[in-house]
DNA sequence: TATTGTTATACTCTATAACTATA
DNA sequence: TATAGTTATAGAGTATAACAATA
């Protein structure tokens, strides 16, 4: 395969990600801001510190302080002092927050699950074989 | 194939999707800002009205005007009356705006091409006749 | 001294409402 | 009257600087 068509099949394929991404997110309905869901998406796998979730979103710290501010008074956080470091608030995920993650997947998927549908079966084979190299590509 | 099988292809497909897009643009390092730039890609097939850019960008009409008078402070776009409609303004991409574009482009296809790259070629032929049906549920 | 988290302040982008000009 | 575009104003969200508490 030539260069040109690598960058070809890049491009394209780079555009279309961004569109169907874009898409799903609108079809969404979005029940609380994208930079409180993508908080509650990084605490789902376990508690966390501002400062660590202010690095790992790439926002600052007075920003970060605001986010979990909100989601404290919407009751999808809990904030407690750490024990071992008086000067580190553990940010951790409550029920009500799972919930909102549950719902805003549920919306989101639904759209992509109803293009599926309309595919063959052979289709849906090759997109399910394609879909393994594209997380390999997305965590290299 | 089952409903749980395509709604678990479908939720990881859209996610994966997510994730390339967010990260394609993260290592643009955005010369211009996502709102500027995804106007000008709109202008780029041809010249359109402020009413009939801030219907397809969804926001509103005087965010619009904002929009276009900082691309047109950049150089990016010209304004021009409409002849036909005095109540009209046309907006135009300049030759300045179309080199941003293939900037931007250039900078978001170099992450993508450096990992496709590494991809060996039954893989970038898969993924290139995944593409036609990616694409097909995009404009669906 | 360095680090965590917060408050103070300013900037950007957005929306709604009100205004002007044209149809 | 209705529509295109702008201006006025207010509300989110962000960042930098300055601060308090703790290591």
């Amino acid at each position: 395969m030539a260069d040109t068509e690598i960058l070809r099949l890049s491009s394209d394929l780079r555009v279309t990600c961004g569109r169907i991404a874009r898409r799903t997110r609108l079809e969404s309905g979005q029940e609380i801001p994208q930079h409180l869901y993508s908080v509650l998406v990084r605490l789902e796998s376990g508690p966390s510190t501002a400062r660590q979730l202010a690095d790992r979103e790439r926002v600052s710290a007075p920003a970060m302080t605001r986010t979990v501010s909100a989601l404290d008074v919407l009751g999808h956080v809990r904030r407690e002092p750490d024990a071992e470091d008086g000067r580190r608030t553990i940010v951790r995920i409550t029920p009500s927050g799972r919930r909102v993650l549950d719902r805003v997947r549920g919306n989101r998927d639904a759209w992509m699950v109803a293009r599926m549908s309309q595919l063959s079966k052979r289709e849906r084979e090759l997109l399910a074989e394609a879909l393994v190299v594209l997380q390999r590509i997305e965590t290299a």
